[in-house]
DNA sequence: CTGTTAGCGCTTTCAC
DNA sequence: GTGAAAGCGCTAACAG
């Protein structure tokens, strides 16, 4: 009598029964870690697996292995072009030491707690925070502590930070500001509830005043293209001898309703510098002065946190990496 | 005697104790569905999970649903500014209907059968394909047959897809150039080996021959704007009256090497235009005359997929979405 | 080296 | 409406 085939995907069972061994046997043979198995049996298991077209639950598993090899990359959205340089780079990545990616999207609510509670993401094996609308507190109560890295510029919790140090890229902006004689300036910056934007925006006044430089106005955007156009609007840039955004994004906002004035005039009507470096700055359309810092880098401390937990705490909890200020056709007079 | 606290996350089993019911019940009361349960223990569960912060665990759930409320998507890569605009906003709904997207980037290998294979992603409910490395064979034998989406352009196996109608818009920038007296033209592409590629330069060709404009050179690129820029240096363009490009990018790096021709000369060099409509394009920058097709409907035809399965294959396994032809400064004369 | 046994955390029969 | 018990697929502990 035939045996009825059953339904769906074959299990480690059906492998073992095949084989005509135990299901620790099977398992055994199966994992990739090296497990006291006979050659002859690993054999055969393996080509009965190979038979049968098994593929490993790997849900089941995690349950009793306690790892998913997932790791959540939890952020605001996806809509920057600074975004596109950093996360296609670090999925690559994450991928290549056998683990994958989750993104959570927290968009601009304060859903994030409902959202990790009620899905996959809070039995992740790792969390990636790059959004700022996950307080360290909720971050904190979610994960388990030591699986959380701080991306977002929290650093109040004691959890494990990777932060660009930007105080050196902003140094570097406004002295090169300064050199070319910019006595009063603008500083366009993003959400201001956000903990980087607090200190980038620090950074920027104390750098400023350093220099002597007056600075006339202060507008908020939200990093975005669209906000920058919208700050460029305003009478006040008549005065000013340099605009400083926190985002290249809205820099580039800015050089188009502004771009005759800032690409073909000499001398412009103002500086205009930028930040995140982002790649399209690279080209004739948006030659924009920026600080940017080593996504290589960045990304591979990132890496190194998710295969060796242990080795980057001890190594202490916050990484900086290095900034720097690069000058475009923007900023030169 | 005090009992230990147990290590770890509380089970479902800590809060039915704690209730005083039995787990099955607890279990009910904690599930989404509407499930028979006295409002009285009902009430007394919620409370216990409530103080005791129980989380249900998905993985463990999932062993008995088969259901996970986890989405792949499974693309070549996010670095176009195409990209930007399509995934972040099908993410964020994607997670409006309460599954999570796990994304899946195949690069430019063939490894995408051992990724699927040896990841939670070969356990998700569904699966949008959009990378076209992924062909049809490895795709129907990786997931259940019916709950892949293809969104690559690849029709010859039967799954279920959607597919922008690029005929028309392609129709619409042809017969643009044609209008403005184009006899010559210049295509530039993407990988060929891609099946909706194949499709598009089909459509150029023929809407060309229809119009009598000859074909007088076909560049390879690889839809990102550095080979844009690459395939610009060709000396070919002093003859053509108008260059094609199968996406913006590439088309954003043919003008950024002919910035000058083209956004300042009249007559222009040669007409320009692009593909997929970036939002960037709408912008001085980059003022390119694109095909582009509607996001919004693009997605909520993807979500109804997701949601309604059945339906969305009841109603045909493939959908059309229609595209436009939008015209800017680049093809104006 | 091998097989048996006991779970991992959850849902779901199936009797009561 | 309720609870005992079985079981999803897998791995780990423990004897042999």
């Amino acid at each position: 009598m035939i045996e009825p085939r059953k339904l769906g995907q074959p299990t480690i069972a059906d492998v073992a029964e095949l084989a005509g061994v135990s299901r620790a046997i099977a398992s055994r043979a199966l994992s990739s870690e090296p497990r006291p198995v006979s050659a002859d049996k690993r054999e055969r298991v393996l080509q009965a697996a190979r038979t049968l077209g098994y593929k490993p639950n790997l849900l089941a598993r995690s349950l009793t292995t306690k790892t998913v090899n997932l790791v959540a990359v939890v952020v605001n959205h996806i809509h920057d072009l600074s975004d596109l340089d950093l996360f296609d780079h670090l999925i690559s990545e994450i991928q290549s030491i056998g683990k994958q990616v989750i993104f959570v999207r927290v968009g601009s609510s304060e859903r994030i707690e409902e959202f990790l509670r009620n899905g996959i993401a809070y039995h992740v094996d790792a969390a990636l925070v790059f959004s700022d609308f996950a307080n360290a507190a909720t971050v904190r109560k979610m994960f388990r502590n030591d699986s959380v890295l701080m991306l977002n510029g929290m650093r109040d919790d004691g959890a494990p930070a990777i932060i660009p140090d930007e105080l050196t890229g902003i140094a570097a902006a406004v002295a090169d500001a300064a050199e070319k004689g910019v006595r009063t300036a603008i500083l366009v910056t993003g959400r201001s509830a956000s903990a980087v934007e607090q200190a980038r925006v620090g950074h920027y006044k104390a750098e400023l005043q350093r220099h002597g430089i007056s600075l006339i106005a202060e507008m908020r955007g939200d990093y975005s293209y669209q906000s920058g156009r919208r700050v460029a609007a305003s009478p006040a840039w008549q005065k000013a001898d340099a605009v400083f955004c926190t985002s290249d994004a809205m820099a580039m906002g800015v050089l188009d309703v502004h771009r005759n004035a800032l690409l073909e005039n000499k001398p412009k009507s103002f500086l205009l510098y930028g930040f995140d470096d982002v790649t399209l700055a690279e080209y004739e359309a948006y030659p924009i002065s920026s600080i940017g810092y080593d996504k290589t880098v960045y990304i591979k401390e990132i890496l190194r946190f998710l295969s060796t937990p242990k080795e980057f705490q001890s190594a202490g909890m916050l990484v900086q990496v290095p900034t720097y200020f690069v000058s475009r056709t923007s900023s030169r007079k």
